[in-house]
DNA sequence: TCGCCAATGTAAATAATATTTACATTGAAT
DNA sequence: ATTCAATGTAAATATTATTTACATTGGCGA
């Protein structure tokens, strides 16, 4: 059932496929293997994966999917690694989105270009996506410990992924030090969370005109 | 000189391929065009883009060029239309950029993903790349007009810059609203913008141990 | 148990493109 | 006027994705 002695049906081509795709992913940087590759790697014919996806991008739509896997269980390490709703756990797990954007270049990238697939697709895709919900947990936790739980750390969290997203991109870009090689993106990130969970429980005076949605949602 | 009246001899049949190929992808809205469509719609045969471009990937570089600059030139129109170093003129630079990336979503997504190019194709480009400069002044005049003229702004315009930037990509990829449809990018973003000036120009205290690097450098 | 079938593989086309090759044209400098 | 380097062209090539027509097989109902 598991692995048929005898070829021909392979058992379990599927994800043998991805796996066949992830590692020549892995092995190149790049997202150009063929298909034929792929197939080679998992021991069928280059025509057998059409069995299972519709065409190449159908293929890497499921390699993003692990790729997604791969950054969830990530958070969910440092998560596990650090005090629930501390500022260290928050910044920690930024560190681990940075790591996981320069270790798995070809992956991050994968993540995010746009692989034109239906609405359907990408809700189904989104919604396995555990990662962020991490993010919005400590958050939550955190301003919650500091006394102000009224805080929408949903709203917050999103603007924290953001700036680590920012980051991590426009370093895979070499564009972060554009002008200066100083700077580092671990101490951009951390410094700038910071600042924004300060604001958050502190809410600036002066520089600030309107407010609207900051507080929590009904 | 300019346009040859007889055929064979295009003239300036680089650019032409550079503003076919632009044109074919704002039409497609994807980077897929062949070679073959942007010759004949720059009016010559398949095999003549080689003479000026050793492979698509090449012109599709070029044509990145032409999507920086015109970054470039939105950014250079917002700071015109806004006064120097104003809290207002560096948040309608961050919509220039939003807007930039929803509107010329195929541009903006070639603008930064990895098309392998050399290290010395890439800093070349990333030189001419202006339009963080204006940020940078902004952000400096900004602070100077606050009174805090020390603050190092090309480390701070680089984390709004960020923000941005993931903001913009995250909304590309439709994960802004992932768990709350009401979240808008631009607020997001003021928002974020707002709470990093404030904490620049007003330090934390209590929520923020070290702060290093956050002062301009000699 | 036997025979059928849907699922899954295979080898051999097809098709779409990028890219190269061998040859043509032309403008400009000598 | 001649020649040459640059620039074009048409006709290969090469590489892949994808399809087609046929093969194998495991499981399921009779």
């Amino acid at each position: 059932m598991t692995q048929a002695r005898c070829n021909y049906h392979h058992g379990d081509l599927s994800n043998a496929l991805i796996t066949a795709a992830a590692e020549l992913i892995e092995r190149d940087g790049t997202l150009d293997f063929t298909m034929a590759e792929a197939a080679a790697k998992a021991g069928v014919s280059a025509a057998a994966p059409y069995r299972h996806f519709a065409s190449k991008e159908e293929l890497l739509r499921a390699v993003r999917d692990l790729a997604f896997l791969g950054l969830d269980h990530a958070a969910m390490e440092t998560l596990e690694a650090h005090e629930a709703g501390s500022l260290e756990g928050i910044l920690a797990l930024g560190h681990t989105y940075l790591a996981f954007a320069r270790e798995k270049r070809a992956f991050f990238s994968l993540m995010w270009e746009d692989r034109g697939d239906s609405a359907e697709r990408r809700l189904e895709a989104q919604s396995k996506y555990g990662g962020f919900g991490v993010l919005v947990n400590m958050v939550q936790t955190f301003c919650e410990k500091q006394g102000s739980g009224d805080i929408d750390a949903l709203y917050f969290a999103t603007q924290i992924w953001s700036l680590a997203h920012g980051i991590a991109t426009l370093e895979a870009n070499q564009m972060l030090d554009l002008f200066d090689a100083s700077i580092q993106p671990e101490h951009l990130l951390d410094d700038g969370a910071r600042t924004m969970l300060a604001g958050i429980l502190n809410p600036a005076v002066g520089t600030t005109p309107k407010r609207a949605g900051m507080q929590k949602r009904a």
